[in-house]
DNA sequence: GTTTTGGCATAATGGTCATTATGTAAAAGC
DNA sequence: GCTTTTACATAATGACCATTATGCCAAAAC
């Protein structure tokens, strides 16, 4: 930390860049989006978006690992009471596109997906992703196994895909057809699928 | 058809381009397609490309409308066989993309959302994809249901939407992790969600 | 066989950005 | 207070490609 002249926070620089970026591929779309607007969006110009990124897809990238970072914590958060409140299904309909606000996230989520086909490196990140929060659920869900309130025969990472599934499939649906889609549907449709995979022999309803 | 000069099957030639633009779409990625990759691809000249559409938005909509012709048409033959066989979630699990060319439809399929979230006319196809898709599973379900087969308390629509929301959920993890998830996988996460939901009380074991 | 007209190839144009280059201010060190 | 170095702003460049323009060719009609 002996830098010389002009201290500036660079991390936040950053994402407060990136953050801009996601703003301006909600509005636009990712291919859409231009620099000019993302520099717009984060009130510089465009000498500081190319000053604090080598290139065009360097903000992408860090776009899409800022999306990641915050479902992530999201998950974190909901990870820690689940257990506690004992409804597990409830904690996981928070990650549904339940309102404006996760409907947001859940469409730039979906903007990448399209570039993550064709470009490796966000493919990574996407991989990762799962791969982290799959584990995390994993982990959650082998306390319930232990408990015997998994489906016998069942691994818990096979429950814990499934559930990722589950919420994958009706987020695409509900974040594109909001209307089709109430929260209370949504709620619903999870609960057809998740009671008879989560709360099994041994617990109560898990929810409900 | 009473045309004078040249006589050229005008549906055919552009069916046969929308063709080419699906195979460079899943090469390049949607934005990364350039008309003239498009034309190579289909053994014309960007001339003959601009001849048959009026802007490449036109060209990107007809080859998402000819990549929901075929998943359509694919469903019409499971549909056909399903109740026959009396394995629903087996013929279901032909959806899933088992093998190179049903995760190329996949691909493609993923590359079209990035832009429906920005652009009215493919959001629209993308919508009244689902809905018939939808409309034609609740068909099949509602013959369940008058056996008995569904669960008590849902409607044909939820579960066949459940059904979708599943089918999709596993479709985008097998794509983006073909390694991890091996065909067989694929088919026991769709069994273990599943099974609880479409071979209730009346009926036996649906598959397996 | 001549004319007509759509089917298309080829070439030209022009707009749109990403990227690069250049300049400037301001803070830190001495 | 002078120098140095970073942090940016602004302006210039240039590539890329969709779109448009032009013209040829081949088949149909008569």
């Amino acid at each position: 930390m002996t830098i010389m002249p002009k201290q500036v926070d660079h991390d936040f620089r950053r994402r407060s860049i990136a953050s801009a970026a996601i703003r301006v591929i909600d509005a636009v779309g990712l291919d859409a989006a231009r620099l000019t607007d993302v520099a717009r969006e984060g009130e510089v110009t465009t000498g500081a978006v190319t000053h604090y990124f080598a290139s065009k897809d360097a903000v992408i990238e860090a776009a899409l690992a800022e999306v990641v970072r915050r479902i992530l914590d999201g998950q974190a958060a909901v990870d820690d009471n689940v257990l506690a409140a004992d409804d597990l299904i409830g904690a996981l309909s928070s990650f549904l596109p339940v309102d404006e606000e996760a409907r947001r996230d859940w469409r730039v989520w979906f903007a990448f997906w399209g570039r993550a086909i064709v470009n490796e490196r966000l493919r990574a990140l996407h991989r990762d992703y799962y791969a982290e929060i799959s584990r995390r659920l994993t982990r959650t869900l082998t306390i319930l196994q232990d408990a015997g309130r998994l489906p016998p025969g069942a691994t818990a990472a096979d429950v814990a895909d499934a559930v990722i599934a589950v919420i994958d499939g009706l987020g695409v649906r509900a974040t594109f057809e909001p209307d089709l889609w109430p929260p209370a549907r949504q709620v619903r449709v999870l609960h057809l699928l998740l009671i008879p995979i989560l709360s099994n022999p041994g617990g109560g309803e898990t929810a409900r």
